[in-house]
DNA sequence: GGCTGGATGGGTAACGTTACCCACTCCTGA
DNA sequence: TCAGGAGTGGGTAACGTTACCCATCCAGCC
């Protein structure tokens, strides 16, 4: 390894700037007790030295200006709408995001993602779609300010950021219906039998209450793989294979659409000529004209930076658990049509 | 803020095992001069009091077991092949990944995002796709071991990872003009005019060299916006609007050729009846039947996965710099296909 | 018997920053 | 005139870990 040349010290601008270290502390956290004069000096020594504070001494006693993202995975292209978001909330104060994978399915690894996060002093955690108990995220926040994305549990101790997905499959299966169709099926996450919070488990119920509600419980057909476009395909495989097929899928994610979008495709079947299909997050990608996709849209960008605001009240202090709800809208494309004659 | 409880120390462990701190932590890093059964005492009181190591406070004297990774934007569905490699390579030594957004374009920002790693004191850094300076990396280096990933300058101080993009250009290029193409245009990226040594630079100049020595320099054309789905989009329809149209096109990524094919479709054409279309990176979405786009293949778990082995070997003490090159290959699929008569 | 050296364990001073205190100077109002 | 407080600056002890060094023990050898 090179050799590293020390590094500019808060203690290296004190002596250039003739000050205490106090004082350049006081500078660097904007804290009280700061002339104006004393906070144009040591600014501009600073920018002499090209001085940047040492996070991790930082953690040691304060604020690390981190936040730590947890993400299921990287792949999915909504969550690039809701990091976004959240970026740009965040950097006005001074704040960098760091993100983790957490993988989403095996708990053990998603533990080890949230105590990686807790082990490098972020200063909150955002987690998005955590799959862990409830008790886990409780335990947490106990420690660490905490936003939630994509739970539906209520808790007192950290904030929740989410959509409506009860609304939101409703919309896209009365969508479905609306245009004719009665074989409807449904591709769902089978982290459902983990916990009645999680999204995944509230659209497949929705599903499965608008289709009795419209006297279609004869119809229900679930393939529960996973919200991924692996879970897609395998899952409209299974359904197309079923007598007689559905006419129409509705996948719980904009990802898994993408999946049984391939499937119809492979087996020979076109979109919407023989199946309609509708998806869960409207990604930017899925309005791109070739794949038009009808799809639920909840705003990732905006659900991102709330995130980021409540994450920075939490920081500053706020106790009180907060529940911010997007209420999503239908954006209906060409992948859904009437079925066609039998 | 809910009220933390103090953290397990290496101090509650060394007390709860009745040994020093010094041999607990010596324990923890593997280091030389504990006997067999010191090792099993201190496991044995780690495991009873739950401890896990403070990464800020390791930060300060020695490792923190960590790897930044740099990646320009979380949307480009490719990098997620490569995070995977990674992630797959360092997890084993107990190494956590942690990533961050380059922005890619803004180069204070990026600098921003280089600097935010450095200053959260990883071990090393992994950055795909670097637009800045060469020589803003190779001073990155002499503090922190480095991978680059799709750069193609040479450096004693860093190690390189990267696929040979002349061979990839050459392949999507010579496939177009085997099929009959002549008007074949390019979606390039406009960050070519900073380095001759970005892969975008170089994917750009095999298209024109290639097309020269078909001699088809007439028909060059090219569309210079940026490697996602916006610059794709908008640079199709500029193309689309020159006449005479150019019959293929060669996006120099898959995000870009996924704005090509939206474009296209959005102009009432055809692919690939009117118009065929190449990526690059063949990202696993590609491959997805209803996409089913043309793409030149480069491997990106392998890259990923030797990212890691590289950062850990420089870690581990290794100062010549390697560079590990993937040749490319071409997968051909619908989205190519002979012009149409004129 | 004394010397050497490997194996093992521990003591201690950093690492760079901030929280917490205290000191000093003015100014205000009784 | 003087107490009290606001405004400003600094001294110092942590935070949890590891690098570096030293101490001890014991086996093996001259």
């Amino acid at each position: 390894m090179a050799i590293r040349q020390r590094r500019v010290t808060i203690t290296d601008v004190a002596r250039h700037a003739q000050v205490s270290t106090t004082a350049v502390s006081k500078v660097l956290r904007d804290a009280y007790g700061v002339s104006e004069a004393m906070r144009l000096k040591v600014r501009a020594a600073i920018d002499d030295l090209g001085y940047r504070p040492h996070n991790a001494a930082r953690a040691m006693r304060g604020r690390t200006f981190t936040i730590g993202v947890l993400l299921p995975h990287i792949r999915n292209p909504f969550f690039a709408d809701i990091i976004d978001g959240l970026t740009d909330e965040i950097s006005a104060g001074g704040y960098q995001a760091i993100m983790v994978q957490s993988g989403g399915r095996d708990p053990a690894a998603e533990r080890r993602a949230s105590d990686a996060l807790v082990d490098r002093q972020v200063d909150g955690v955002f987690w998005v779609a955590p799959a862990c108990a409830r008790a886990q995220l409780e335990q947490l926040a106990e420690d660490t300010p905490l936003v939630v994305l994509g739970r539906h549990d209520r808790s007192s101790r950290y904030d929740c950021v989410l959509d409506d997905d009860e609304v939101g499959a409703e919309l896209a299966v009365e969508h479905l219906i609306g245009l004719g169709h009665r074989r409807i099926a449904h591709i769902a996450d089978s982290l459902v039998s983990r916990s009645t919070a999680l999204l995944q488990t509230i659209r497949a119920a929705t599903y499965e209450r608008v289709m009795t509600e419209h006297g279609l419980a004869g119809h229900i057909a679930v393939a529960s793989t996973s919200y991924t476009e692996e879970g897609g395909y395998a899952g409209t495989r299974e359904l197309l294979s079923r007598d007689p097929r559905p006419t129409a899928i509705f996948a719980g994610s904009d990802q898994a659409a993408f999946g049984a979008l391939a499937a119809v495709h492979e087996a020979g079947l076109t979109v919407p000529g023989d199946i309609s299909v509708a998806g869960y997050d409207n990604a930017r990608v899925t309005g791109l004209a070739h794949i038009a996709l009808t799809s639920v849209d909840q705003d990732g960008a905006l659900m991102g930076r709330t995130a980021g605001r409540l994450l920075l009240e939490r920081i500053g202090g706020r106790t009180a658990a907060v529940r911010f709800s997007v209420t999503p809208t239908l954006v209906t494309r060409r992948s859904t049509a009437p079925p066609g004659p039998e």
